[in-house]
DNA sequence: TATGAATGAGTCTTCATTCAT
DNA sequence: AATGAATGAAGACTCATTCAT
């Protein structure tokens, strides 16, 4: 593919983006994509073959967009503490992004997904993974550090994401305060910090 | 509405169901729940006037029929610990219930809701609230009568529901094993349970 | 289904019959059907799924009207040579037919069928065997009763509708005129009639 | 036009010729021919205005390389009887020859345009009309040489070529055996041959 | 009440044709 | 000359909803 052609898919997948985070996964038509994009109804087929395969570019396109932001920055930063705190500034800015979020269409992909038995992992379940396994990585570090002191890293991370992910969720079905996510995110990592200062 | 009437009503949402379990809620057609009820398109619109009324319909059925459970049972026994060990093991009985669940379902619905700015609480909202406060009194009781322990009850609830609704939408997405929900829910629990060893 | 159904469905049939005939077949769209039929698209669509299938509907339907024409007629009348002669005049009548015929469609039909190396025997084929078959029993009978006198029956029947299929084709391809057509059958004929009378 | 422009549309016309082949004639789009050609959509507009006008350049180009076969061949030989062997041999060899032919896609063709009433004549015809002229003349020379023995040139001209174009015809609906193609020519050539025994 | 045939609007998809480069 | 991206018209198909019976 040229690459006059890659910037109009890449413009193609950016309008679209809008188009998914406002209407979730299942309501959006090429209609609706078509006219996000200004351009023709045959024109969108040159690039993409349904809906489906837009969602597709744009949950990579995310995720490629997402990734570098706490592992590019981390090596710059000598305290495990500190990545621990910008990994959930990150996750409270997620939980509290609000209809800019792709994540309802996320959930509608995976749930029409997960019903049909197929081999692969739903999306949720793969980025649920990942941050299941970055965290667990980071408080293991943490400990070896002294930063952090937890017995089970791979237990507590699970637990701590399960509870963002639950606050996540929730997020798309009801107003959550920030300060209820912050004394929320407060407590779950209490336990592994440092008593005190 | 004739006593003949309501149930026939009845029928169509004890039949329309098992099709918003199995497929969701917006990729169930008319054409679905007629074939499902085995009754004429017709015969469907005399009593709901969309798939959207029958959904309703299925929910508000449904929260009849879960409600009295726990709370019917409740003034028969004295110990709160044991009420609480009934709430939690319906909520793992419906986290691990797979399939079977309008969770999907009415994950879609709220999010679809929630996106138009409508004054009404969302679904998910809504039955998360009321968990809250379920289980907030619960604690509350249990305080009084030293069966458990817990300083600030409603915090505490709201805390062990997000971990909860985590589970639950997670578990529509990926395979979470019994184990590791029991493990999630003891921990959950630890906190205010006597401390007995 | 029921009586009324089919009775639409032989009206679709019926209608539709005279698009074919007059477009052919690959030419031939839902909406040419739907237009001809007076009824909606999705009135169409409830009797047949898509256009081939219209199609097949209306060559069953014309191969249960032309069946009984000659052998209906038959038993009546006991000399071999007026079956022939009725035959003929059926296949004379139908080379001649001219705009009115579903030759054209059938062709192109066949020859779509024939590309795809399915089992099946292509519409032309199935309708050029049975004649064959047809003839030679004929022949053999009016042998028996001396009314002819034909010594390879069958390889004289299919060489019969070999010409007779060439005549039909090119009919609908340029104007063959009855005298020619004519002239033919007789030339055809004239080998196993009984010298002069 | 400027000689490598003349290359370029013989090199499409050649690339087009097995599109129709395999296709026959309405279902080849643009696309097909491109992809065929190995050339852009615009560059085949150069050259051509639509599908038919391609379709028109493989036939014409079709004609002028099969005339010459025997037309060119015929001085150099003496007796008509070598040209009608011949003559049937290429005959035989254009209806036993298969998926590799353009017969149906000029049936297609001549189909759709003898619908239409336009003045034309149809590919089928003139290239029948063609090959009774060229047979018939062929006979009279054989009968002026005595190399065979026929009262009605064209009459029996015409009767041969229906019987081929029977064959031709069948042969892209059905399975025609070599031996029977054999057996009938034989059939159709005997009457004129001298006799022998 | 109940039926299910019928409608037509809406979506998906393909294709001939154009046109800026 | 040549490219191939872009267009939009046209066809296939589905579905919520209505209505005569």
């Amino acid at each position: 593919m040229s690459d006059k052609a890659l910037k109009k898919k890449q413009l193609i997948i950016e309008k679209s983006r809008d188009v998914f985070a406002r209407k979730g996964y299942r309501a959006v038509t090429m209609k609706d994509l078509v006219e996000a994009c200004g351009i023709s109804r045959g024109g969108l087929y040159l690039y993409f073959d349904c809906v489906e395969a837009v969602f597709k570019g744009v949950i990579e396109s995310e995720s490629k967009k997402g990734d570098p932001d706490i592992i590019g920055m981390m090596p710059s930063n000598p305290r495990t503490i500190d990545y621990l705190k910008l990994f959930f500034h990150e996750q409270k800015r997620d939980i509290l992004r609000g209809g800019d979020s792709l994540l309802s269409a996320m959930y509608e992909y995976s749930f029409e997904k997960n019903g049909k038995e197929s081999e692969e992992q739903t999306l949720i379940a793969s980025q649920f993974d990942k941050s299941v396994s970055f965290l667990t990585a980071l408080i293991k570090k943490g400990n070896e550090l002294s930063d952090v002191n937890c017995e089970e890293p791979a237990d507590f991370a699970m637990s701590v994401m399960i509870s963002l992910e639950g606050m996540r969720v929730l997020s798309r079905c009801m107003t959550l305060s920030e300060q209820m996510v912050n004394t929320r995110i407060s407590a779950l990592l209490a336990p592994i910090l440092p008593k005190q200062q």
